[in-house]
RNA sequence: AGAGAGGUGGCCGAGCGGUCGAAGGCGCACGCCUGGAAAGCGUGUAAACGGCAACGUUUCGAGGGUUCGAAUCCCUUCCUCUCUGCCA
């Protein structure tokens, strides 16, 4: 959420960053601006009557303790009116508070300066392009075909346990995840990232600090018996652990990843591109998360992009960068760069990592402060990035490294696999 | 799930109708002390909103009520802890 001051000191700009968005929310800013001064104003009439009362009140107490029980009751008679007046203004700064925060969690974040202006993904920016992408043999699979050929994934067990998009990995495949899931955690935490494990479930509170709620509601896995929401992603529980939190500026930056199942009822996203691996209802994720001072955030997330990038230069992944242009940018999110990694058998790029800087505007949402060197209390900013998501990483290294009598391990995973290539007994 | 206890500042914890934005401690900042540090001593230190400021208002889990006045009394609700039950 977009913080009501900010917009007042720098309309033109945030007008100028939504508009690459293909936003026009001059309508919408103008109506905020609009919305808090009468929000202003009300408060501060408000304020006076119970300035007003107040003062009253002490009045009578002091009276009452000097013994004189008639004065303070006649002044008692003073107050209806006042309280009348109190309560119909409350009323109204309340409406005027409600109206305003409806209108703002409608509103995006502001993109940064860097952010290409953009339609769709056709519009993304490459800015970076590593790796061969392997010549592969005639008989090449793509990787669902892959699975079953080796027996490592089986997407009609998961249909008949439960529907499509709960594949159950098996064998090798299971032990494959595993090793991914490892090496990733290793990675992230010799990298400075502490390592966590958090809930899967989380409350209403949650899901609206990080912003799914009230945008995306359709699109978590609801518990209604317990009002929890599945998490879409590790971000959520991650983030909202620093809810209503003021920090002090030593305790920045932190640092933090965690491996987590995500769930995505990927509501109205079916179609050709869905098969195998490429889109899930649950699939694992081992995310990256910084909480950082201000000054700072945008080097951290050129520090988040370096280090995926280290990763997927280990696994020998053919893959790109991308600066997500204002019309695929994500709601909360300033600046992000999409990873995608070259899916040979399917001749396409699949989405493995988001790393994303979301400036202060999870943290307006969260309460998410720290205490600055002059004492005033500023918000911080967040960033998060996937390092990695699994599917498509396995669905990359299934496809890219397939021979014709199997599919073998990249090298760094060997110790955690204890096994170099997949191959029928 | 049943019974009981509790939710107070950055943290811990006292307060149980006006003198309470709230004792005390920890932490933090500054100063003294020291060759330097620790310890010790002194001073300061909540957040949000409105206001150029002085200052005002709000906030003691959340929502409602009683009262001239509520952290304190009443109701509703959420959460946490302890015991019992169940269970990996």
């Amino acid at each position: 959420m977009l913080q009501v001051a900010y917009i007042r000191d720098h309309k033109a700009e945030v007008l100028k960053g939504l508009a690459k968005r293909q936003i026009d929310a001059s309508m919408m800013i103008d109506q905020v601006l609009l919305l808090d001064e009468a929000r202003r104003a009300t408060q501060t009439e408000l304020d006076n009557t119970l300035a007003e009362s107040n003062a009253i009140s002490k009045e009578i107490g002091n009276l009452f303790k000097s013994g004189k029980a008639a004065e303070a009751n006649e002044l008692k008679a003073k107050t209806s009116q006042l309280k009348e007046d109190s309560k119909a203004l409350g009323e109204q700064l309340n409406e005027k508070v409600n109206a305003l925060n409806e209108l703002l969690y409608k509103i995006p974040n502001v993109p940064h300066l860097d952010v290409p202006a953009g339609n769709s993904e056709a519009d993304n920016e490459e800015v970076y392009r590593e790796g061969d992408i392997p010549k592969l043999h005639a008989a090449a699979q793509p990787h669902w075909e892959l699975a079953k050929t080796y027996d490592i994934i089986d997407f009609e067990l998961g249909n008949k346990i439960t529907g499509a998009g709960f594949p159950v990995y098996k064998g090798k495949g299971a032990k494959l995840q595993r090793a991914l899931i490892s090496y990733f955690l290793d990675k992230n935490t010799a990298a400075g990232y502490t390592e966590y494990q958090l809930p899967l479930l989380v409350n209403e509170a949650s899901g609206f600090g990080t912003g799914q709620l009230p945008d995306k509601e359709g699109q978590m896995y609801h518990v209604g018996e317990d009002d929890l929401y599945l998490i879409p992603t590790a971000e959520v529980p991650a983030t909202n652990m620093y809810r209503d939190s003021l920090l002090a500026e030593t305790d920045l930056p932190i640092q933090l990843t965690g491996y987590t199942p995500c769930f995505r009822r990927e509501a109205g996203s079916y179609g050709a591109h869905v098969r195998g691996l490429n889109r899930l209802h649950q699939f694992d994720k081992v995310e990256i998360l910084r909480i950082e001072h201000p000054e700072k955030s945008y080097q951290a997330l050129e520090h988040m992009v370096e280090h995926v990038k280290t990763i997927l230069k280990e696994l020998k992944l053919p893959y790109r960068i991308l600066r997500l242009c204002g019309g695929d940018l994500g709601f909360t999110s300033a600046l992000t760069y999409d990873f995608e990694v070259f899916s040979t058998a399917q001749d396409r790029w699949l989405e493995i990592s988001s790393v994303s800087n979301f400036e202060t505007f999870q943290a307006n949402r969260l309460k998410l402060r720290f205490k600055n060197k002059e004492g005033k209390t500023e918000l911080c900013h967040t960033l998060n990035g996937s390092a990695l998501a699994l599917p498509r990483v396995l669905a990359g290294i299934l496809e890219n490294y397939q021979t014709e009598d199997g599919i073998d391990i990249p090298e760094v995973l060997i110790p955690y696999t204890g096994f170099s290539k997949i191959q029928n007994s």
